[in-house]
DNA sequence: GCTATCTAATTGCATATGCAAATGGCAAGC
DNA sequence: GCTTGCCATTTGCATATGCAATTAGATAGC
């Protein structure tokens, strides 16, 4: 449980006390300053270090909380919250957790992992610069033993410290990058493709069959963080989402 | 601008009575008894109906605006929004508009229609009892002349008052189903097969060529009002979403 | 008729106040 | 040591009050 540095919540005078109370601490959560875990000062702390009332305060608060940015308890009080992965469609699932939900055995062979700069090629898919350093690997995700989904997937070595000499022997990419990266924005795009002759081998599949295609980029303040190709064989896999007509149930 | 009845709102004594007002509200919006566009009663008159404080029925108006649920202006006052359209990934997309946003010109056949009892293949696809009566659908939808997507349709005629007598001519059903039926959940999910013979033929591609499947339930206070399977061909569609950490950006 | 001005209705925001509810931690008693 | 009960801290909720901002509609002036 980190100490919080009371100071650092800085109001810039824009637009209501509430909300740039609201924006001042939803900064320091979704930047990484204050991880998860930390205690958010109380109220009556953030009331005077602000000059505001404490009503003023409350509502910050209170608005925070419901976006899920925070969790407030009585008497224990206010800390930051661990960002939850549970928004079926629009998420990023651990695959070996969704492996594992099924009820089924996880594994996972690092087929390839090289350091350097992207090929055109990939460097156009994915939107990065030619000149950026990355780590590119192509991981097959097996579930029983049977294979679930071939992930291609660079990584901004500028964007994540370390991750030139990780080598992703116990964790495979997706989970440890949410545990060593932060990322702020997020894009899907889904299409369906037909398997090309090298990823239908690996797949086991026949080539032409059907694949649901995932396509994922991550960016933490406007930097690219990684992007990755998920290709998921066949009609086995579906995304679900479940929503009402203002938003998300 | 329809009148609002100031004593349909009713609260119902469990939880926060800012809590009780916002579900009160809510629930008159979603059911559809104060449609988009009726004006809620003023923040006064709420104020002396309910017998709380203007600050509290204040919290629950500005909470259902932050929902977009409704939409307040100072001195016209409060009306209940219109539904967005526009989550991209979580949405009911209307496809002529979608055909149309990407320069194309839209045309619309109906292939088939008939009124009676779900075959047992269809009540099972679609999560309905043999006895439910519905219209069942088939609808191919162009842009520029080629086929863009093949839609089959049942509509649960008893959630639909008037769909026996529709013919489409006009509009295509699910644009139709907008305006003349209500909805408050729905369900999505997206997956990737081979177009059949059938549908292959009639989309232009060859058979097993890889599809995306979207199919759809919606419901309107758990009654079941339509379910559609959308067939879009090849990898030319995908759906796209963008989210943040902590949810939807 | 047209325009400029004023008025009043309505929401937006902030404060001060008071009490309720939950609960971590301490102290007293066994 | 263990349990019980109390106290202080922190958040939750509701109210009352006052003023600011916006703007529809009325009014006055031309």
């Amino acid at each position: 449980m980190a100490e919080t540095q009371l100071d650092a919540v800085k109001l810039d005078g824009a637009g209501p006390i509430y909300d740039q109370i609201r924006r001042a601490i939803r900064d320091l959560v979704v930047s990484g300053a204050w991880p998860p875990g930390t205690s958010v000062p109380p109220e009556h702390a953030l009331m005077e270090q602000l000059g505001a009332s404490r009503m003023t305060v409350h509502r910050a608060l209170v608005q925070l909380a419901g976006e899920g940015l925070i969790i407030r308890r009585r008497r224990s009080g206010t800390i930051v919250a661990s960002p939850p992965a549970s928004h079926a469609m629009l998420d990023i699932p651990s695959i070996p957790e969704e492996v594992e939900q099924l009820g089924q055995a996880y594994a996972y062979d690092v087929l390839s992992r090289s350091n350097g700069r992207p090929t055109p090629e990939i460097a156009e898919r994915f939107g990065l610069k030619r000149s950026d350093k990355v780590t590119h690997l192509m991981v097959l995700h097996r579930a029983d033993g049977k294979s679930h989904v071939l992930e291609e997937r660079v990584i901004h070595a500028a964007a994540v410290p370390g991750v030139a000499q990780e080598d992703f022997a116990r964790t495979p990419p997706g989970d440890w990058l949410l545990q060593h990266s932060l990322w702020s924005q997020a894009e899907h795009a889904i299409s369906a493709v037909g398997a090309q002759a090298d990823e239908a081998e690996l797949l086991h599949i026949a080539v032409g069959e059907p694949c649901l295609l995932v396509e994922r980029r991550t960016w933490n303040q406007d930097r690219p963080v990684t992007a990755v190709r998920l290709l998921y064989p066949g009609p086995r896999h579906r995304f679900v989402g479940r929503f009402g007509p203002y938003g998300q149930v």
